[in-house]
DNA sequence: AGACGTACCGATATATGACG
DNA sequence: CGTCATATATCGGTACGTCT
């Protein structure tokens, strides 16, 4: 069909339905660049798309809506205002994108999450209320367990993702760093060596001890039960609990030393009822991650929350 | 499956300004 | 005025989606 053919067949239609609105688009583009070459560069497309782009709208319109002066274009009268109304249209269609925004609500699903005791974090608490304003229809099932079962849950998928602690690199599982933490020996107002500040390390060698149930070889606190051989602790093992609160409370107790999280001790410390014991700068890195299995069939509020929690601990 | 419409590309033609 | 660089327009061909 010839071009006249095409347009006396299509002008018949009233403008608004013969339109292609894309062109709207390209015609801003060439605008702000004043160049349909610079144009095309910005749309990926090659110059000519962009020249055809600009005829075809103009022959939509059924205006002259730019002149070139030598290498220069400018646009005519009718131009300036189809270029006014192409911002409109612009700014309208941004509101597209806050309506989907909004419309987040539709989100359903659960979320099933295992994690470790004594994760302390403002960010995460407000992170949890942001998402639950944000997407209502998504539930949040918690379990708390040990830093093992955290990584076996997720390798497993029984949990949509874990927080917890990572020794190195599982297959199929990613994580990011979501609380830098420092792991290092405490013992309560009631053991003898509370308030000692001439203690060394040989000094705590043969004290009973209250231990991570994760602290095993192969899990990922073994770096504790590997520093206490290196060094030949002697003390015996007389509690033990996954929870980090459990073991908090058995040393408050007095019932041996134990290894606690610096910032989880730290109130304690404050309040006068735990004493750090040697080495001062702690015995381990054991840093709270999220961990996710990448080979996990997710569903869409498990991608959601996977990816709204890593955008929201910048670490 | 074939006709048709659309968008795009590369090649080439054309227009213009700068410069010697 | 001729040459060169740059920008734009046009043409023929291709790819792809839609319709009948």
């Amino acid at each position: 069909m010839k071009r006249e053919e095409i347009s006396s067949s299509t002008t018949r239609r009233p403008l608004y339905e013969r339109l292609d609105w894309n062109l709207f688009r390209v015609f801003s583009v060439i605008v702000h660049e004043e160049s349909i070459t610079k144009a095309a560069t910005r749309l990926c497309v090659t110059q000519s798309a962009v020249s055809q782009s600009l005829r075809r709208f103009e022959e939509q319109i059924g205006c002259k809506l730019m002149v070139r002066n030598g290498n220069n274009l400018s646009l005519t009268s009718v131009g300036e205002k189809i270029y006014n109304i192409s911002m409109s249209i612009y700014e309208e269609v941004r509101k597209i994108e806050e309506a989907t925004e909004n419309n987040v609500i539709s989100v359903t699903g659960r979320v099933k999450i295992s994690m470790i005791s004594g994760f302390r974090s403002h960010d995460y608490d407000t992170f949890l209320g942001d998402f639950h304003r944000k997407y209502p229809n998504v539930s949040l099932d918690i379990e708390i367990c040990s830093a093992s079962e955290v990584i076996m849950a997720t390798i497993q998928k029984r949990s949509s993702l874990g927080i917890g602690l990572i020794k190195s690199g599982y297959k199929n599982i990613e994580y990011k760093i979501l609380l830098p933490q420092r792991y290092a020996f405490y013992c309560s107002s009631r053991h003898r060596l509370f308030g000692r500040t001439d203690l060394v390390i040989e000094d705590i060698l043969r004290e009973d001890f209250v231990a991570f149930t994760a602290d095993q070889i192969g899990f990922p606190l073994s770096s504790i039960a590997f520093f206490r051989d290196s060094r030949g602790f002697t003390g015996r093992i007389v509690a033990s609990s996954p929870n980090v609160y459990e073991i908090k409370r058995l040393i408050n107790a007095g019932i041996g030393i134990g290894c606690l999280p610096d910032h989880i001790a730290q109130f304690d410390v404050d309040s006068g009822n735990l004493w750090k014991l040697p080495p001062n700068e702690g015995i381990v890195d054991a840093n709270i991650v999220m961990l996710w299995n990448n080979k996990a069939q997710k569903s869409s509020a498990e991608q959601i929350f996977i990816e709204e929690l890593k955008r929201s601990f910048v670490t």
